[in-house]
DNA sequence: CGGAATCCAGTATGATACTG
DNA sequence: CAGTATCATACTGGATTCCG
């Protein structure tokens, strides 16, 4: 064993594939929107605004797949089809909430340092 | 005014958008490269690893613009260029390690949902 | 050495139409 | 309602070449 500082199953590539997920365009928005309880798959369109249905399609079964989202079918007519944000899923939006609390917090700055430097015509 | 919960400033478009340069391939490995000290170009190339010139110095630049990371230039022959983490950059490379422990963290059963959800052939 | 410029492939995203 | 299928397009990232 020569893993002495990482936990066992630790994968780098593991880690940055989650970072990316983090940073794509819809699935932090669709984790947000249903953080508050369960919704429906045009109520969570609704909800996150702008996305499409393919995309929200895709990003729900990702989800879904990574364990972040659970899905439950009624047969009904028309069917319904209820996505519940699972304790996984939980724990990445309070997780992520951090990050987008450093970002709101510092987005002034960022945008100032952007002013000079565009400024300096770089 | 009516934004009771937000400092002034705060805008959604702006917090997802530092939330994709996260999630972008090689801005946080860049980062990481620097949080130990300064670097020269291939010196940070040779610690990403797998990182195009090109890409390299697109993140950079981008980095710089933003006021994470400070390049300075020694005139020299041939020329030196250094980079340093500015103290933004070491904010957010503190910020982004919460993210990363927690997917280090998750990322077993993340996979194994991935399995079974796999398994059922969805 | 530290880039800039160009070209190109793959992927992400969007619009639209159709289905059970 | 909750998707699927198809096409079009934009953006990302990689490879290569050239420059001060």
């Amino acid at each position: 064993m020569d893993m002495t500082d990482k936990p066992a199953g630790t994968d780098c590539r593991g880690v940055s594939e989650i970072l990316s997920r983090v940073g794509d365009k819809w699935t932090i928005q669709v984790v947000i929107a249903l953080r508050l309880g369960s919704l429906r798959f045009n109520g969570i369109k609704r909800e996150v605004g702008g996305i499409s249905q393919q995309m929200l399609t895709r990003t729900l079964k990702t989800l879904e797949r990574d364990g972040m989202v659970e899905r439950t079918v009624r047969h009904t007519t028309p069917p319904q089809v209820e996505y519940t944000l699972a304790p996984l899923g939980h724990s990445l939006s309070e997780t992520v909430r951090h990050l987008a609390d450093w970002a709101a917090a510092h987005q002034g700055r960022i945008k100032e340092h952007r002013s000079q430097y565009d400024a300096r015509q770089h």
